[in-house]
RNA sequence: CGCGGGAUGGAGCAGUCUGGUAGCUCGUCGGGCUCAUAACCCGAAGGUCGUUGGUUCAAAUCCUUCUCCCGCAACCA
């Protein structure tokens, strides 16, 4: 049976259409995701929504239309930007989804009546004209650090959750998995600014705004987001009322997050999945953001596009490929539509399409399009061969560490030094050549049999271009099993004529 | 002194743990090639490794001073 790998996104917050950094986080789990596929793990990719909450309240009268109504409509956009993106997700949660709300009311009761929550009061320093909450240590002067206005101590009746009750237990998961937070600087980051000075207590009701979910036994309350929205990962999966797919399916193998939400699954949800008396999740990966030209991506500013803009410009993989190469692991990077152009230029149009254009050109000129293998090799394809046939165990190791950029920076690596073998070992003159006609069989055969591996390695990030150049070279040899050795494109296939995977993008000047 | 990350040729990064000729991609300039998408290949120029002081035969790397940028600080991917 395969192992199975359950991965998510984050639930979003849909208060306004997704952006950039959305499909930043997306495009990274579904490389991740389609990668474990390709490599035989049967892979479950949940993504979704986060649907209740105060703003969306407020956005939603603004506009004079419902809640459920403003939410539907910005989650029916939002699916058709992954479509777009070619987001290969297994399920799209909705915390609005009927048997969601039912689940996380039953959770509420549960951890209420074990007497994990409890009844209490939540004083605050509070900014009427913010309507917002702040912390002692956030102010500025003893004023609002947003308006610099006058605050005000205010108290509401709420649930608690007894956070504190966990910390230790905490501290030894993290101890006994020191995997679990990467990277490494999130983990202590955790430790020394929230678990050390000690975990307080967790507000997890509201009364004063009514779109979430009610609390079932206390109808003036609503669930805060802590129980409803991290508890989506189990929900889904039928907890508490049928534990079938959570037998198959949890504990989750990676909660794939923005470093801003890295407390809450690293924190909270793990202390709430104690208190239901459930295994924890594997990992946490706390990954940077997309910076649009050095800043944050702000809704308020507005500094960003519409993703599909650029999507219909440059085409689906340029995109992908750009949030995938471009960012470090756990680092923030820089998009910029003149680095999309720049990127996709350089490696996706000149090494890879221009690579791939160029060896089937001359596989049609010199042998009508078929290929063939008459080994007549040579000292100088010992390093193209050697690095090609290795190239399946590293891009694992990467991406068993998460290193997605550096995975795609081995195949590239690779395909330059495809560029390079062909202008060492210069079919056209050998082709002048008759008795020469074998060993430019060879090397052509060579340098399919290498984009065919780079192909197939390629497919978890840019599936459209992958699928193309598998078409081009109409091979049937395209499943993971078939890069286990050098030399399995068949003999007896003709490949279809050459066709353009990238068009250089001509910037005005 | 709240915690953490960062500063390396024009741009973006690696190298720092474990001290030993500073590396990669892009860009620029020169050359080569003609299979290919002004592409591809080769070569060159360009760096006092943020700052101060120290340890050492030797510091981008270890210790220290300071500066600047960024993130977190109980809902911004």
């Amino acid at each position: 049976m395969k192992e199975k790998f359950y991965i998510s996104t984050p639930i979003y917050y849909p208060s306004a259409n997704f952006h950039i950094g959305h499909c930043y986080t997306t495009i990274i789990a579904d490389a991740i995701a389609r990668y474990k596929r390709l490599t035989g793990y049967d892979v479950y990719f949940q993504t979704g929504t986060d649907e209740h909450g105060e703003k969306i309240e407020k956005k939603a009268h603004e506009a004079g239309v419902t809640p459920q109504e403003y939410v539907d409509k910005i989650i029916e956009d939002a699916k058709d930007l992954w479509k777009s993106l070619n987001i290969s997700y297994d399920y799209f949660m909705r915390t609005t989804d009927d048997y969601h709300v039912r689940r996380v009311q039953k959770i509420f009761k549960k951890l209420y009546e074990q007497g994990d929550i409890y009844k209490g009061e939540y004083k605050g320093l509070y900014c009427i004209p913010c309507e917002s909450f702040w912390t002692e240590s956030q102010l500025v002067d003893g004023k609002c650090p947003d308006c610099g206005r006058e605050i005000k101590m205010v108290s509401e009746e709420a649930y608690f959750f007894k956070l504190s009750k966990y910390q230790d237990r905490l501290v030894k998961y993290y101890n006994e998995h020191p995997d679990f937070i990467l990277p490494l600087s999130r983990k202590n980051e955790m430790l020394n600014n929230f678990i050390n000075p000690g975990l307080e207590d967790l507000c997890v009701s509201r009364t004063s705004f009514k779109w979430g979910i009610p609390v079932d036994f206390d109808p003036d309350h609503v669930v805060y987001v802590w129980v409803d929205a991290l508890s989506n990962y189990i929900t889904t999966l039928g907890y508490p009322e049928d534990d079938t797919l959570m037998k198959k399916y949890w504990p989750a193998d990676l909660h794939l997050v923005g470093k801003e939400i890295v407390r809450f699954h690293t924190i909270i949800w793990p202390c709430l999945l104690m208190a239901l008396d459930l295994p924890l999740p594997k990992q946490v990966f706390g990954h940077g953001w997309l910076k649009i030209d050095g800043g944050k991506i702000s809704k308020s500013l507005g500094n960003y596009k519409d993703p599909r803009e650029y999507i219909n410009a440059y085409g689906v993989d340029a995109v992908r490929y750009y949030a995938l190469r471009e960012v470090p692991f756990g680092s923030d990077g820089n998009f910029s539509e003149e680095a999309l152009i720049a990127r996709t230029n350089s490696d996706l149009a000149n090494t890879l399409g221009n690579l791939v254009n160029r060896t089937i050109s001359m596989s049609y000129k010199y042998f009508d399009g078929k290929p063939v293998n008459p080994k007549v090799l040579e000292e100088i394809d010992d390093e193209l061969i050697h690095a090609v046939s290795n190239l399946k165990d590293i891009v694992e190791e990467k991406m068993n560490g998460l290193k997605v950029n550096e995975a795609i920076e081995e195949i590239m690596e690779v395909l330059r030094k495809c560029n390079k073998y062909i202008d060492e070992t210069t079919p056209w003159t050998l082709a002048k050549d008759e008795s020469k006609k074998d060993r430019l069989a060879t090397v052509l055969y060579n340098l399919l049999e290498s984009i065919r591996i780079c192909a197939i390695l390629l497919s978890p990030f840019i599936p459209e271009t992958s699928e193309k150049i598998l078409t081009q070279l109409n091979t049937k040899q395209t499943d993971y099993d078939s890069l286990e050795y050098f030399g399995k494109l068949e003999q007896d296939i003709t490949l279809n004529e050459p066709q353009i995977l990238f068009n250089r993008i001509e910037t005005k000047c």
